[in-house]
DNA sequence: CTCACGTTGCGCACACCGTACGCAACTCGG
DNA sequence: CCGAGTTGCGTACGGTGTGCGCAACGTGAG
């Protein structure tokens, strides 16, 4: 074979036949949500991703703009995965508001890497499933009785509240993942350093009261439950005049 | 002058007299927060951090880590500007902790770079600054009566909603700044975006009663307090029995 | 059936990044 | 005066996002 011909000449080394294989932004945009889950925020480049999807880095660019516009693409389609009650009614606002932000704050959990995101992209001009959600936390504080100009802020007040406690949570927790070693592992290797720190303030010290016993995450569920328990006792209150 | 000797070898080319002017880790992160200010967190590497320090990039790893370390250090710098009240008294509790809040939402507004770094950085192991602002939370929440158990939770609850807010509206802040607009002229600009996108959902053109008159800054002041007065409600309420 | 055209994937190149490494120049204790 | 230790910096390596232009394909007009 004189090498001065084009290799690719050959029927033979043609490659397979389609070849063409149509390369979607929907696809781009879950193989990044996968990406992100497993390898965490900065292991997402346009490289990486791209070869993932059998295609090269600048493929992408024919359906994404850019990273920054992946990433919102990104965070909205995450947005898609919290799940909003049916109906609105009067007497349910409040265990359907409670629902509503489980669902957001286990989503941040489950994609831990949103959290930096967040701070970032913020959720100003973000797309349609993020603005489902918004929207239909304004459905069920309609349906509780806040006037129309109260409605939006009592929603910003919890939706607030959630996102600040599980962007603590998300960074904690994938803090943890990248030392790879288990949630009580890890609680228990920097108990030294926590003594250590908490011995010229005897209130920090008595603040470390955790029982070895239960799991920590029993624990975050607790002290998340206790916040948003609070936050609508507040906003309940706003009703009965 | 043969060029085969060292160029610099004639005592007048030699480097003016001291050259060696001890870079400190303080300044470092000084100068390093002054960048971020003024130019955002994708502005901030360490070569362009050592120019403007008259110093070589890696010369700063003799004081840093790394990046990553610089970013610890710079966040909980920045945390030193959050003032504690001297006492805690019981009748004060609300406005003390009002102001620590007012005060962590202003740092934020003026670090608005700080956002995504929370969320990857986390408060869990955070420096001294981090830890004074939260030890002072809980002198406060001690002080109106709090018991043991509960404090840190009452405390990680106004936090949560504090950073989860401001993370919000530092997002805004620094899109906006990056546009190079005020932020009046920004809100004007997507407005019809946002009448465009509100138009298939009847609540959301409701909620758009933002009066073209008020200063927008003004209306996020409001919504803050407006959340944090429930927030306090709802923990008040807990100490009524 | 043919062929030109628009769409899509990709290789290349550029500027920039964090940072490991080792040398040179300085300060300072002996 | 001299060795040891500290500090700054130049070089280099592997990685990044992405602009640009070419090649291969599907499609519809003639």
């Amino acid at each position: 074979m004189p090498a001065d011909e084009k290799p690719t000449a050959s029927v033979w080394t043609r490659p397979s036949r389609p070849q063409r294989e149509q390369l979607t932004r929907e696809q781009i945009v879950t193989a990044a949500i996968d990406l992100l889950d497993k390898e965490g925020t900065e292991a997402l480049s346009m490289r990486k991703l791209g070869s993932r999807l059998d295609a090269g880095a600048t493929s992408l660019y024919r359906h994404v703009a850019n990273r920054d516009e992946l990433i919102q693409l990104v965070v909205d389609d995450v947005y898609g995965e919290i799940e909003l009650p049916a109906t609105a009614g009067r007497p349910g606002w409040r265990a359907a508001v409670t629902g509503i932000a489980a669902d957001l704050r286990a989503m941040t959990l489950r994609h831990p890497w949103i959290a930096p995101e967040l701070g970032q992209v913020g959720l100003v001009h973000i797309g349609p499933n993020a603005m489902r959600m918004t929207s239909g936390l304004f459905a069920q504080f309609d349906a509780a009785g806040f006037p129309p100009g109260e409605r939006e802020r009592a929603a910003g007040t919890v939706t607030a509240y959630v996102i600040g406690i599980a962007t603590s949570e998300a960074a904690y927790l994938s803090l943890i993942a990248r030392s790879g070693k288990t949630e009580r592992e890890w609680v228990a290797s920097l108990r030294p350093a926590f003594d250590e720190a908490s011995q010229h303030d005897p209130r920090l010290r008595e603040a470390d009261s955790a029982q070895p016993d239960v799991h920590p995450r029993e624990t975050r569920d607790a002290d998340f439950s206790y916040g948003l328990e609070r936050v609508l006792d507040g906003l309940s209150a706003r009703l009965d005049h």
